[in-house]
DNA sequence: GGTGGCTGCCC
DNA sequence: ATTCTGC
DNA sequence: GCAGAATGGGCAGCCACC
């Protein structure tokens, strides 16, 4: 109970002892149910301060299994990041499991739908109107019951695998109160819709673990992952989620303008200006001799692309000949005779479990090196760009993968060159980047801007905001 | 063994 | 990926 | 200005079905 004390005393606002109250009243907080009770309250509220104040309140009376299961429910996860886990359960599926559940025929049941418009809340109907219950008692739903059978339906292959998830499925939909039914529909869906956005799960996880916000948000950022960082804030060990190669970390993304002016007049100063590439974005690791490339979603897609990490293994330092360990971030292209082929030509490779020699030389790939996040124990994030350029051109790297080439741009009709060229070329357009600016992980700023839209649409642009016909603005464009 | 529906993940 | 919207 | 929700095209893998 000194834990609960301590917390409450540095939480000096007055809703908290609504929230008290509301946790503390149950007496197991790993039930399901109770799961479903801290989101009702949290989506009551409009408070955000009173969302946080319960949602805390909640994680921080979790034990450490729940709580890692729990805290990526409220950022719309079903696994951990690096899990290969996925459900396959999609639109399709709860629907037929919730026809059989309500005896409702397939049309009912998506005319229902359609009323509803919410799969959450179609399921917590058609549970309420079950015409079946489970063949043996079963224990009340709890967090660990769900994560079980979640891991058991994404294991789930081969022939009758379909049946057997659907059965597991309903199960869980009949054992446990419309409500919650209603909540595990949204949890598949990855839909919780309860006004609870990233960073409120972040700002409750530092209130319910004593821990100061930034590091919070700092461990975020190269973990990527609320389970692990809910953990480790428990633990009072925030610090060590620090970068380190072949653990994927989150990419910087970049913001959108429209024209060469409005970059410019934005900056008032030189930009870094590189083509904008039409492939897949990836982060290569290497670290010890070890490769991995991770896709956007920072899944391993190493074994899609074997070539670019056989030609990773010689990649060293241009002053000396020692293997270097380094954290890359850039495209995969597919290119052949020096021009890009269609992004679908890429995309046949990304999914491509058997990878032939056939298809490795019907579509050639490049590794284009754009970024670099680490080198040699050291993390290069805070970095300018300008800097990380500088480390990137001390590196040798073999083809097929290059080092992206830029130019430094000062103006309007600099920018305007170097876009024509880029689409010349079979590009897509140009990023344009701050050279002052750290790579900032999983952010969408102002510190990189693509430009891919021809200069000369912007009349189509205003037919679409005076008239609302947006379909005809693109055919008059052409 | 072929086909079509479904899902997830690229853009 | 783009586009729209609410805060 | 940011984050979320809604939207769209295309691909491979997978399973159900014939």
């Amino acid at each position: 109970m000194t834990e609960v004390f301590s917390f409450y005393n540095v939480n000096d606002d007055t809703s908290i002892n609504e929230a008290y109250i509301l946790i503390h009243s149950s007496n197991s907080f790993t039930q399901f149910s109770y799961f479903v009770n801290v989101c009702e309250k949290i989506h009551a509220t409009t408070s955000k301060n009173m969302k946080v104040n319960i949602l805390s309140e909640y994680l921080f009376s979790l034990n450490d299994e729940s709580l890692s299961i729990a805290a990526p429910f409220f950022s719309n996860r079903i696994f951990p990041r690096d899990s290969i886990f996925t459900l396959n359960i999609g639109f399709s599926i709860i629907m037929q499991v919730l026809s059989e559940i309500a005896s409702l025929d397939p049309n009912q049941i998506q005319q229902i739908y359609l009323r509803h418009g919410d799969m959450g809340a179609l399921s917590e109907y058609a549970v309420s109107k079950k015409h079946m219950a489970p063949l043996v008692k079963q224990e009340a739903l709890t967090l660990s019951s769900i994560h079980d059978r979640f891991g058991r339906v994404a294991e789930a292959v081969g022939s009758g695998s379909g049946k057997g998830k659907k059965n597991i499925l309903k199960g869980l939909l009949i054992t446990g109160s419309p409500l919650e039914a209603k909540y595990l529909i949204k949890i598949i869906n990855g839909e919780l819709r309860i006004g609870l956005t990233e960073g409120l799960v972040e700002i409750a996880v530092s209130k319910a673990f004593n821990q100061e916000l930034e590091d919070v948000r700092d461990a975020m950022l190269v973990s990527g992952d609320i389970s692990q960082v809910a953990l480790l804030a428990k633990r009072n060990i925030l610090s060590t989620a620090i970068i380190k190669p072949l653990i994927p970390i989150s990419y910087m993304l970049a913001d959108v303008m429209f024209t060469a002016e409005e970059i410019i007049n934005y900056y008032q100063k030189p930009l870094i200006c590189e083509y904008k590439y039409d492939g897949i974005r990836a982060q290569m690791h290497k670290f010890k001799g070890q490769i991995r490339l991770f896709s956007r979603k920072l899944a391993d897609v190493t074994y899609a692309f074997p070539e670019l990490a056989n030609a990773a293994e010689v990649t060293k330092l241009s002053s000396s000949s020692s293997d270097i360990d380094v954290i890359l971030d850039g495209e995969v292209m597919a290119i052949q005779n020096g021009r890009p082929l269609h992004f679908q030509e890429l995309q046949k490779r990304l999914r491509k479990k058997n990878v032939t020699e056939q298809i490795i030389e019907a579509i050639p790939l490049i590794y284009v090196v754009y970024d670099i996040m680490y080198l040699n124990g050291e993390h290069t994030i805070r970095k300018s760009i300008r800097e990380r350029k500088e480390i990137l051109s001390n590196i040798l790297f073999t083809k097929p993968i290059i080092n992206s080439s830029y130019r430094v741009v000062n103006s309007a009709q600099e920018i305007i060159v170097m876009f024509e060229k880029s689409r010349d070329t079979g590009h897509e357009g140009l990023v344009l980047k701050d050279p002052d600016s750290q790579y900032h992980p999983g952010k969408r700023g102002r510190h990189w801007i693509k430009l891919k839209k021809e200069l000369d649409t912007i009349d189509a642009v205003i037919l679409i905001a005076e008239y609302g016909h947006g379909k005809r603005a693109g055919l008059l464009s052409d």
